[in-house]
RNA sequence: GGGCGCUUAGCUCAGCUGGGAGAGCAUCUGCCUUACAAGCAGAGGGUCAUAGGUUCGAGCCCUAUAGCGCCCACCA
């Protein structure tokens, strides 16, 4: 007796079983098995500081679809989860805590503020992993890692000083994105450009020694004075010049040769600095000279280096300007801008003011506009590191082999991303002034200053022999401890069991906004320090949209909450919504009505089920011995079996929306609207015992498979339903995947069965047209010569009669018995007839024929000309001319049977 | 300025290696047919952005154009 499904499919509390279940049978974890192939994922570590998003939701439904897929397929699947310690918004959320509670972060210090923030991590940051979990993640928590844990916190540590040592790290001056609001430096990924609208200041510097320049000098405007005593320039960021220690021409640009060698005078700092030639001015750009502010430009501050200037800091770390910048000492830099331009005029040095559209750079956490500053940061030199991370991606598209594996991007498309980035890489700056995140192991000497980088403070300093040391300030960029995250997981730097089984991993799946942070700076690693690409593919996906196609966004209020959706309609329902009608890497937009129609989809494979089962009470299913299977029977297999094979090769190319859409259309049109209904009749006959069993047992057999089929894509629906028709515990997801079986290939069942759902579709649009109720039935006639469509009907007559509301079906030779009050359809072979009696209109039947009759000419016509076509047979496959001849061959002879009726109405 | 992507039914989107255009939603018609009205059976609706080209054959490949979007970049 088997158990039951409850009527109507319903997600609530069946999810929240199921996956409790799992997790206490440790389905989820993965053991080092040498007998078993590996395939390994990890997971992108979420914030601690994060709750579920739909971006999240994406991510891991993929990566748990193909880690349950390949579980199935035998691998020793292991997706290794995790969470990160997010750095700065972290930081900045506990932060606000405590000044909620009125406490300063700098009065508790950094040992107070550590204990806090760890605190904070053991109350909220499980919120996101439980959420995680409401999604069906099928993860090994036992192996759950954090990336400030102790293991991972050693990989950083050894990553350091490893770079270091080998010349990689290094302690510059250099121009830094440092954010005033959060008080640290950023890197460049962190650095978003946004399109404002300034101003362009054209200003005066008059050349030294003029009696312009002792005016200005004097404090006052100049008299009469000489345009050619000035030399204009033009800039966005007035308050900069401050900090000007050149100005700079192009060396080709004749109208500028007389300045070679003279100095201006810097106004309202008035010292004099000197013209310099450097061939990055562009000389059709503003007036062809620019001041050089090494200190708070990037660009200058390579002219600066070129050039030997100085380095002049005009800012404290607030973005107020320093000493540096005499009266303005003190001033935010707008405040600052907007005096000086006021004394420059008053000066008569402001020549104009412009409209400028520009682009300004802001940190992506906060909004704020980003101040490049010079500042003493420790940076990772990249070029060397970046070299062998582009050749494994190069080498694996050129089928050349890489000793360092291979790598590719799914989509293909995003290789160039990729390529781009590191071929135009930049050092990378990894000091950040927070506390929250991992600390520098380096160390100052208190004597001389020398820095020694190693795991702990040495006894004497190598230079001077001092023997008190003081530890860097700094923590590392959030990034600098993910980047290892495929292999810190697995236990590096010890050599572990794990490590030697799982690594390399397999697949990496995130978003495409993430390539630069992590995916890039991963593979660097991965191949530095293990020797090999951390995975071969890396699977793409887009963003998720709202249904007006906005990014959500916490400003804009129109974020999903999936947390929301699950209650709703089920985890199921969601994955199947993200994984559907969108192209691999593309965006896509979320609608609740979407969600609606995969909710829908899991209550029909429910219901069918339940069908099926509620047939098998007191019924015990035998395998039916071949010859007692049903063309129907033969029919479903085969083409189960052909979608298996199409499923397994769609999931193995990471197509995995058109994957699942096969296995949608195969369980809703093929096995639920055809087969089911058409093993109706021999399941209601009780007479036949030997045909029920048949047929049950191959609906059975066929829905088991395509559950499986199903189940790395909606688990817990067909969890519940495998384990129900199983009447045991055993769960599908252990289970093995279905395999294509040449037995299963049954070629003449699947055309007799299209032969009838034909006949059958031509007899629902006439009973449709002619607007009669299924209730009424009535005699179908099948009148053909040919005996294969003879056999094909005769032994399909029970169903086909239920399919197309017979009374009765006659197969018969001619029309004799057949009155001309009769509809008919014509299929191919065949010509039916249902005498209606009153109900047929000849005239209209003549004219659905006539029409019928004109559809069909046009279709020859068509081949025919195909067929004429010299460079048609002679250039295309033979199958393809093939094709079109039995099209040709097929139309004719409907044509003359559509003729022939046509004929015995007239 | 460079790179990438998109333009297919009223809406949102699929369409994998070129071989007679699909789905969901919406619309219309008829059905409570003993698994499912969260359903069943049907219907209407598309010069696949435009213009050329390659090919026996193009939504798909090539070139150009237009519109939209994204990413990157130092134009002070």
């Amino acid at each position: 007796m088997a158990k039951e499904l409850a009527k109507t499919y319903d997600p609530h509390g069946l999810e929240e079983r199921l996956y409790k279940k799992w997790e206490e049978k440790k389905y989820f974890h993965a053991e080092v098995d040498r007998s078993k192939k590996p395939f390994t994922i990890v997971m992108p570590p979420p914030n601690i500081t994060g709750k579920l998003h739909m971006g999240h939701a994406f991510d891991n439904t993929m990566q748990d679809i193909l880690i349950r897929f390949k579980r199935m397929q035998g691998y020793n699947a292991l997706w290794m989860p995790g969470t990160d310690h997010a750095a700065i918004s972290t930081e900045v959320r506990v932060t606000n805590a405590l000044k909620e509670e009125g406490i300063d972060k700098k009065e508790l210090g950094r040992e107070g503020f550590l204990k806090r923030t760890w605190e904070w991590r053991e109350e909220y940051g499980r919120t996101i992993v439980n959420q995680l979990k409401k999604m069906g993640t099928s993860c090994d928590w036992d192996r759950e890692r954090f990336t400030m844990d102790e293991g991972c916190s050693k990989a950083v540590e050894k990553v350091f000083i490893d770079l270091y040592n080998k010349g990689y790290i290094y302690k510059g001056n250099r121009i830094v994105n440092w954010c005033p609001v959060c008080q640290t430096t950023i890197s460049d990924a962190e650095v978003e450009y946004e399109e404002q609208t300034g101003h362009f200041w054209h200003l005066r510097y008059p050349i030294a020694g003029t009696k312009e320049a002792e005016a200005m000098l004097a404090g006052k405007k100049c008299e009469n004075p000489d345009e050619k005593n000035y030399v204009v320039i033009a800039t966005t960021r007035p308050e900069t010049m401050l900090g000007d220690t050149a100005l700079a021409v192009n060396p080709s640009d004749e109208r500028y040769t007389w300045l070679k060698g003279k100095n201006v005078v810097l106004p309202l700092v008035n010292k004099e600095i000197p013209m310099v030639e450097d061939s990055y001015v562009d000389k059709e750009f503003g007036t062809g000279v620019v001041k050089i502010t090494p200190a708070h430009d990037p660009n200058d501050f390579g002219v600066g280096q070129r050039h030997n200037l100085d380095v002049v800091n005009i800012m404290n770390d607030d973005a107020t300007i320093n000493e540096a910048g005499g009266k303005y000492a003190g001033m935010d830099r707008y405040e600052a801008r907007k005096q000086m331009v006021a004394d420059l005029d008053a000066l008569g040095l402001l020549v104009k003011i412009e409209e400028h559209v520009h682009n300004v750079g802001t940190h992506d956490r906060c909004g704020c506009t980003i101040e490049p500053m010079a500042k003493k940061q420790w940076f990772v030199a990249m070029e060397e590191l970046a070299k062998p991370a582009i050749d494994v991606l190069k080498n694996t598209r050129a089928g050349i082999e890489d000793p360092h594996g291979t790598l590719q991007f799914v989509p293909e498309s995003f290789d160039k991303t990729y390529l781009r980035w590191l071929e135009n890489i930049r050092d990378w700056c990894i000091s950040r002034q927070l506390w929250w995140g991992h600390r520098i192991p380096a160390y100052y000497c208190d004597a001389c200053g020398e820095i020694v980088v190693g795991s702990k403070a040495p006894d004497v300093c190598p230079k001077c022999g001092g023997t008190h040391f003081t530890q860097e300030e700094d923590t590392l960029d959030t990034w600098f401890s993910s980047a290892l995250w495929p292999f810190s997981t697995l236990g590096w730097p010890e050599k572990t069991e794990e490590l030697d089984y799982f690594y390399p991993t397999d697949v990496l799946v995130t978003g495409y906004d993430i390539i630069f942070f992590w995916v890039v700076r991963m593979v660097f690693s991965g191949i530095e320090h293990m020797g090999r690409s951390p995975f071969h593919t890396v699977l793409i996906h887009g963003l998720i949209r709202d249904s007006q196609g906005r990014k959500m966004s916490k400003s804009l209020g129109n974020g999903i909450d999936p947390l929301e959706v699950i209650d709703k309609y089920g985890a199921d329902a969601l994955r199947l919504t993200i994984m559907t009608g969108n192209a691999p890497g593309n965006d896509m937009r979320f609608y609740y009505e979407r969600v609606e129609n995969s909710r829908n989809f899991a209550n029909k494979v429910w219901n069918a089920s339940r069908f099926i089962m509620m047939n098998m009470e007191d019924v015990t299913l035998q395998k039916p011995a071949a010859n007692e299977l049903e063309s129907a029977d033969k029919w479903i297999l085969s083409k189960l079996n052909n979608v298996v094979r199409d499923v397994t090769e769609n999931m193995e190319k990471y197509e995995l929306g058109i994957a699942v859409q096969k296995v949608y259309d195969f369980i809703w049109d093929e096995f639920c609207d055809w087969y089911i209904e058409m093993i109706k009749p021999r399941l209601y006959n009780t007479d036949d015992a030997a045909g029920k069993n048949a047929a049950l047992y191959t609906a059975r057999e066929v829905l088991i498979d395509a559950l499986k089929l199903l189940h790395p894509y909606m688990p817990f629906v067909t969890e519940e339903i495998f384990c129900t028709l199983q009447d045991e515990e055993e769960s599908i997801m252990i289970s093995s995947w279905p395999l294509f079986s040449e037995g299963r290939v049954f070629s003449q069942e699947e055309k007799a069965i299209e032969t009838i759902k034909e006949a059958v579709r031509g007899i629902r649009n006439v009973r449709n047209d002619m607007n009669v109720a299924p209730s009424r039935k009535a005699q179908v006639y099948v009148v053909t010569t040919d005996p294969e469509v003879e056999k094909i009907f005769t032994d399909g007559k029970l169903f086909f009669a239920t399919l197309s509301f017979a009374s009765d079906v006659l197969v018969q030779k001619d029309k004799s018995g057949i009155g001309d009050d009769a509809v008919s359809v014509v299929i191919e072979h065949a010509t039916i007839y249902i005498p209606f009696a009153e109900l047929v209109d000849l005239a209209q039947e003549k004219a659905r024929l006539e029409k019928e009759q004109d559809r069909l000419k046009s279709e020859i016509q068509r081949a025919e000309g195909m067929l004429k076509n010299e460079r048609f047979l002679s250039k295309a496959p033979a199958e393809k001319v093939a094709e079109e001849k039995e099209k040709l061959a097929k139309y004719t002879q409907m044509l003359k049977q559509v003729e022939e009726r046509i004929e015995s109405l007239s």
